[in-house]
DNA sequence: TATCTATATATCAATTCGATATATATCAAG
DNA sequence: CTTGATATATATCGAATTGATATATAGATA
């Protein structure tokens, strides 16, 4: 999913600037399964509106840069749903916390300790953000369901974390950093 | 997580090609939580090599290319090791299902239907490939541990799915993909 | 015999990230 | 009451990464 159709699906719902496009979909309501940065919407929003996918009217504001915003075209949205007709690939899913997890007995139980914590935090900030999304009144329905499918899975997450964190601790540190009688080691 | 941190972790655990560790990210033993391409992998190891972090030796093969095989050094482990010490980012999550889902109102049932067994069908194939190796008897404690992590999370994704599968069908095609007195629209 | 898949290295255009520059309003702290 | 941090808002640019392609061959399948 580039972020062409990423910013015509924030559009397809509701009016917006790069700025808040940004913001959605790293900190806002999109942001548990999309994300762009600055140095890619805007030269997409550039292109989408060379193509008559989007419209942009500029607000004029006292100061700041005045605020350029997007709606997106009939031919936007018809091209949109278009892009959604082909079954969907895999979710994409990266965990930093699973390669430390991984390595577990070859790091001090401190260092552990620290990683779970943080763990933690970021999973119930995500609940937190969609709890605000799923239960929302003038939400339409599929981002509802999106937003509970998202709660579910996290506090499954933390569930299994909880359960399971024992386990890991009693894992750190169990094995050396640096093996002697490592055959990778043995031509050096 | 840059791609030459991911060749010196998988490195950590066993030595590897540059075509190994592609495929072991995308399609293997770590590719629940990490990915890589050839792209980024083979200027990665070449600068690792170049920073005596990792060593390579040349297997000459009947033909084919000869295989490049990587070793990581003592420097290699000590810096890989060093890098996990920074508390882990969030996890990154990108999902094209969820992006389907959100506009399930707009879209017709076939295609809901479409995306819905399609994502079954990933998440079955991505629990049975971990399945071999979360109780595989030779792998690390930290690998297994990560691999049931991942096992749960996708048995539960799969779960919800099920449960609230016929929601999400029948919120399709429940709304015109055009909405005629839409703002946005008015202007044009 | 022909075609497809797997092994294996490597490059490259296009995409995207992450950081930074610019400009101003607003709010909190000292 | 002034200084600094944070938020709004656009935009660019080098660096990292993807995704596709080229090259070469063995082995399996049709």
């Amino acid at each position: 999913m580039n972020v062409k159709t990423l910013c015509l699906a924030i559009l397809y719902f509701e009016e917006a600037t790069g700025y808040e496009i940004r913001k959605m979909s790293t900190e806002g309501k999109y942001s548990h399964f999309v994300d762009a940065s600055y140095g890619s919407i805007y030269p997409a929003l550039n292109k989408l509106e060379a193509e008559e996918l989007v419209t942009c009217r500029e607000e004029k504001t006292s100061g700041k840069p005045s605020r350029k915003i997007y709606s997106i075209t009939n031919n936007g949205r018809k091209n949109f749903l278009e892009s959604l007709n082909a079954p969907p690939a895999k979710d994409i899913f990266r965990s930093e916390f699973l390669m430390i997890a991984m390595c577990v007995e070859f790091l001090p139980l401190d260092i552990v300790n620290r990683a779970i914590e943080t763990r933690i935090g970021h999973l119930l900030a995500e609940i937190d953000l969609l709890k605000s999304f799923a239960n929302h009144e003038n939400s339409p329905e599929g981002i509802k369901w999106a937003a509970q499918y998202g709660m579910d899975c996290m506090k499954n997450s933390l569930d299994f974390l909880s359960d399971n964190r024992k386990k890991l601790e009693n894992l750190a540190g169990s094995k050396e950093p640096i093996s002697i009688n490592d055959k990778s080691e043995a031509a050096q």
